[in-house]
Formats: C-alpha cells, sequence, structure tokens
DNA sequence: TTAATCTCTATAGCAACTAGAGCTTCAAGA
DNA sequence: TCTTGAAGCTCTAGTTGCTATAGAGATTAA
C-alpha cells in the first residue's frame, strides 16, 4: 500500500492534487489508515498515471472521466473512445491554429516597430486600431 | 456620451466585462448620470478597443495594464513595449510548440486504433502507458 | 402611461488546481 | 522510550478572465 506522498511521487501528481481528484470523484476514496491516513493500491497508481497523462494531452478532466468509465468496460467497443481523442485532436488543431494567426500578427506588429518613441510605437497603434490588422483574429 | 451598452456593442466587449475591467482598474470609473448609470466620453471606446484587441492576442489582463500605462506616456522609449510584445510572441510560439508535439500524439494514437474493443483500444493503452509515447510531452 | 429595455449592485460559479493555516500522525535516530 | 522533523489531515481562500443570476431602479419608445 501507499502513501499519498508515494502515490503522488510515482505518478508525477501533487500530493493535493490527488486530493482534488479524489474530491471531485475521479480518484475513488481510498481505505484509511488507524491514524487517519490514505492508504492506496497498486491500482491507484495505473489510474493516477492514467490520468495525468491525459491531462498532459491537454484531455479536459470531464473528457478524462469519461475515458475512465469507458476503460472499465473492457468489452465494449471503443468507438466511444475514438470520439473523445478526436474532439480532442480537433480541438488542439483549432487552437494551433489560432495561436498561429496570433503569432504572425505579434510578428507583423513587432517587425514594424522601429523602437522609438511610444508616440510612434507600432505596437502600440496596432493594438489601438484593429483596422491594421492583417489576419483578423477572431476570440483567443 | 455613451451608455455602458452601446460602449460595449461599439467595442465588441459585453457589458459585464466592462463593469469587471473597472473593477480590477483596468478602466477608470466614468461619470455617472443622475440616475447613476454611467456614462462614457469618446476615449473610453478607444482604450476598450484597445483592450479587447490586446485581449485577442492573447496578451494578459497585466501585460495590458502596462502597456496602457506605457501609452500613456508618448515621450518615453518604446523598449519596454516591445519586450511586452516580444514576450507574447514566445509565450505564444511555446504554446504552438507544445500543442504541436500533443497533435502528433493524439494522431499516432488514433491511427493505431483499430476501433474494436476497449480491451484492445490503443487510445488507452496509451494514455495508461506513458512509454508508449513516441514524443514525451511536457506539461500543458 | 405603460411596457420594454437597460442599468445598477452584489454574489456565486467556471477549470484545474495551488497556497496557507492549524492541527495530527508517523518513522527514524539518540 | 523519547524526540524531532517530515508528511499527512481538513478547511478555506486565491488564481485568471470572465459569465450568470437575482432583485431592484432608470430610461426610452409607443
Amino acid at each position: 500500500m501507499l502513501s499519498i506522498g508515494k502515490l503522488g511521487q510515482a505518478a508525477g501528481v501533487k500530493v493535493p492534487t490527488i486530493r482534488y481528484y479524489e474530491q471531485i470523484g475521479l480518484l475513488p476514496p481510498p481505505d484509511r489508515s488507524a491514524g487517519n491516513q490514505r492508504l492506496y493500491p497498486r491500482a491507484a497508481l495505473e489510474r493516477l498515471s492514467f490520468i495525468r497523462h491525459a491531462r498532459e494531452l491537454g484531455f479536459p478532466l470531464e473528457a478524462i472521466r469519461d475515458l475512465l468509465s469507458l476503460s472499465d468496460r473492457p468489452d465494449h467497443p471503443c468507438e466511444a473512445v475514438d470520439d473523445i481523442a478526436r474532439a480532442q485532436l480537433e480541438a488542439t488543431r483549432a487552437r494551433i491554429a489560432r495561436l498561429r494567426a496570433l503569432e504572425a500578427e505579434l510578428e507583423r506588429m513587432l517587425a514594424q516597430c522601429a523602437s522609438g518613441r511610444v508616440s510612434d510605437c507600432r505596437v502600440i497603434e496596432s493594438l489601438g486600431n484593429h483596422a491594421l490588422c492583417t489576419h483578423h483574429v477572431e476570440a483567443v
């Protein structure tokens, strides 16, 4: 059995985060020692590692909740799993596209600025006047 | 003079957001009508548009606060402005790089999945076993 | 005048944690 | 066995950038 600290270290997740995951029902409440400290079985490490990895890949906790409940049903078809992953891929691509537009806009602003006085600054000017934008970015 | 609703419409910012900006000191508190409603001068529209555009470009509010106070000093050199914009560009590029690694990982997971049973699902397997990763992504 | 719309304040909520206060338990060394 | 320091406990509040809601008052158009 693992203490919460050992579990956190093994999975690369901070202790308060583990307690938070328990609080929101992503990890089942483990048994406690005589002194009321959490004691985790090996299986908890697998589950927590799964969560951590999915978080690293940008899956929101709600998606992870779904993935976990799907992974508990090994005989079911895995279409739902793929759907969640595809949605995450789509979201990732959309974020990349937006960020690239931002990158281009920032580069343009900086390239035009001669670094003189604030009154001549193209960065300030560009920010104040949306019409100067080349890319017209929508919401970030 | 503009009501808060007109101002919001003109700048493309929601009314509660304007009040929020005032609350955190990003917009100065305007004069009020006899009935205690906010009345904005034209200048407020410029300032709010500036904020909105900077937000669209991903600048955090704290950076925008700095940009605004710099833009109020037209005679100063604009290096500090450029620094903030460059920092934002760097942050944007870093996010793009991370997201591209995520994209590749998600694509790989999905490509390997034959869409059969959950028990054979490569997506689930990849999430559970970090060692299967090609890219070993660090924190998102 | 009346109805519709707008605005006011204040509070609470979102994601996904993080930090801190104030306490208890545990493990290891003297 | 005692002591000390690390690790654990619960609870609350803070982070960012808003958004939503409630219940009241102000303004405007017909």
